[in-house]
DNA sequence: CTGAAAGCGCTAACAG
DNA sequence: CTGTTAGCGCTTTCAG
């Protein structure tokens, strides 16, 4: 009941194992006779044969196993990313061998060469550093892969979402609310986001007729809560800013504190805008503003690309930028005129 | 540069192919003479050979692969269960298969089935129902299996956290506060923990000189804050308690909801206590008191155990249960004379 | 201690 | 359309 193999399905439908390995592949079109396939198809089933991907693997040297690297599973953002990536994955057939690198380009390069022994045939990359060697590398070797979220120097096909739109509509929005004043409490340098982020809050607020001040941007060591409330409370320190953008939803959580901390209500006092929508965002006292991301999606449409990449090698995978949508919960409110203390 | 082979480090040493085999095979002590061994392996870490696994699970019939089956990794109680599972199966040179159920049991046969399919040693399951056919198909067949946190009817190895424990802890810890109408907000029927939870609470209620009311328990169709939330409602109508245990925190967070939504104020009003200490408890306002389980911990254990079973079939993997801490924090307090309403 | 040979399960190339 | 043959990369007999 154990070790079924494809001589089984031949002998029991009266054909060579060639045949019958034919018959059972779908990309052979009319090679086999009707008869024979249905055959051969009946006794598959009756005998509940299903392929060695190990033996059909050493034979075709492929793996049908794609490499899924992500920064930390331990952040909510990444869950449902991982997600839609294994689920176009496993529609074609394919596996995706899941790691966390936990921030780390070392230990990030250890799992590439991880996926390497084991023959994944694509990677999606969701933890690139933008000057991160071992993806270079992987990239440069022509190895179908595709960057999420993060992006390298080099040119590599990538699914991102649209973060300049949905900052222009949180700073829109902010802007319909009174606040001119509007902070930053950016992400750690060194990842591609974080960059793309401050660019867009700076021109997006150019945009609503608002100069910006370096003095309103202040950067978080990591994208955590505990990061982003060290950063914020130098922010309300200075006591210029009546809004604040926050880096991320984990940041978000860090202000919320360092301004409940510092005796400041939230919106009353100062706005609040996350990026992300996690799941936590509407959990949280108030209910977090914030710039969603269709994560799932950004993770099935990664798949996609690699897949289309795996199939043809030279299919020039373009980008993609997922549109983004701004969530108003009860975290922004009109600017007080006695705020600016 | 790509496709490095036993032969070639062979050839490179100046020895058989199957004698480099053995050289590289760490558990071939002195099979080998010392002089071969240090030349094969230096010629293998000049070129840069790692084996193909693939030609090594053919001929060995083995993956180095283990599945691992969640309910739900977009619910935060996983990741890191998944990350503990991951570190232990990658110290062992084991790659964990990770998927989703999605609270399924057909898609988790289904999943099995693929696992199967994919040639796994061993499993990992989280989302077991109580009644889970496909769970005890495979376990019968005594294919080596560990559950983590959720039991079936059939006896199989499983590691635990020791709710009974961690909950006593709960209930002490509000009696002390002065609560003796303590309900409880329960989970689905058919998991195995929502009945463990249930009958720690009333055990621990006699134990605390408290006699168990029907009418404080509710149950909430899914370990999710919207389902929490509309069985709390149930519970805050008949206006009898002063404290609540909720199954887990995500149900603790609908709780929340729901004590807001009536005008009450946590603690003031209503005391609450969830399970599971997610992260997010620390960033709810209040703040959550709650029963700590060492997820990472929960995983590492099970993937342990699984692969001594894999190491040798007929160890008899003892199960485990993992201790529990109570995280005091703002969500408790002090009963009010004035609060039955 | 090492070499030779065989074969894990599958499918591609080559007949027929 | 189908059978034959061969070999993917590795390890494990079996000889020596």
């Amino acid at each position: 009941m154990d070790r079924l193999t494809i001589k089984d399905v031949a002998r029991a439908a009266g054909v060579h194992p060639a045949t019958a390995s034919r018959a059972l592949d779908p990309r052979l079109p009319g090679r086999i006779s009707p008869a024979t396939t249905e055959r051969v198809v009946r006794a598959a089933a009756e005998l509940g044969y299903v392929v060695d991907p190990v033996g059909r693997s050493l034979r075709t040297q492929r793996s049908g196993t794609v490499g899924v690297l992500v920064p930390d599973l331990l952040n909510p953002f990444y869950p449902p990313v991982v997600r839609g990536v294994q689920n176009v994955l496993r529609e074609h057939g394919f596996e995706g061998l899941i790691a966390s690198t936990d921030n780390d380009l070392r230990r990030g390069a250890e799992l590439l060469d991880l996926f390497r022994a084991r023959r994944c045939e694509g990677y999606v990359i969701a933890s690139a550093g933008r000057r991160d060697a071992a993806v270079a590398a992987l990239a440069g070797q022509g190895v179908p892969m595709v960057l999420v979220n993060r992006l390298t120097e080099v040119d590599v096909p990538s699914v991102t979402s649209d973060d300049a739109c949905g900052i222009r509509n949180a700073v829109t929005h902010l802007r319909a609310l009174g606040h001119t004043a509007i902070g930053h409490v950016a992400g750690p340098a060194g990842i591609s986001v974080t960059g793309t982020r401050a660019a867009a809050y700076r021109a997006a607020l150019r945009t609503a007729g608002i100069t910006p001040r370096p003095a309103w941007v202040v950067r978080a060591g990591q994208y955590t809560a505990a990061a982003g409330e060290v950063a914020c409370r130098g922010l309300l320190e200075r006591g210029e800013v009546t809004a604040i953008l926050a880096g991320n939803d984990m940041i978000a959580v860090g202000c919320l504190a360092a301004i409940a901390e510092r005796g400041l209500r939230c919106p009353q006092d100062v706005s609040l805008v996350g990026i992300n929508n996690m799941p936590l965002a509407e959990w949280l006292r108030p209910p977090l503003t914030t710039v969603a991301i269709a994560q799932e999606e950004l993770g099935a449409q990664a798949a996609r690309l690699v897949l289309a990449r795996i199939v043809d090698p030279r299919a020039d995978a373009g980008s993609v930028a997922l549109a983004t949508e701004l969530i108003v919960r009860e975290s922004t409110g009109p600017v007080r005129p006695a705020a600016r203390s």
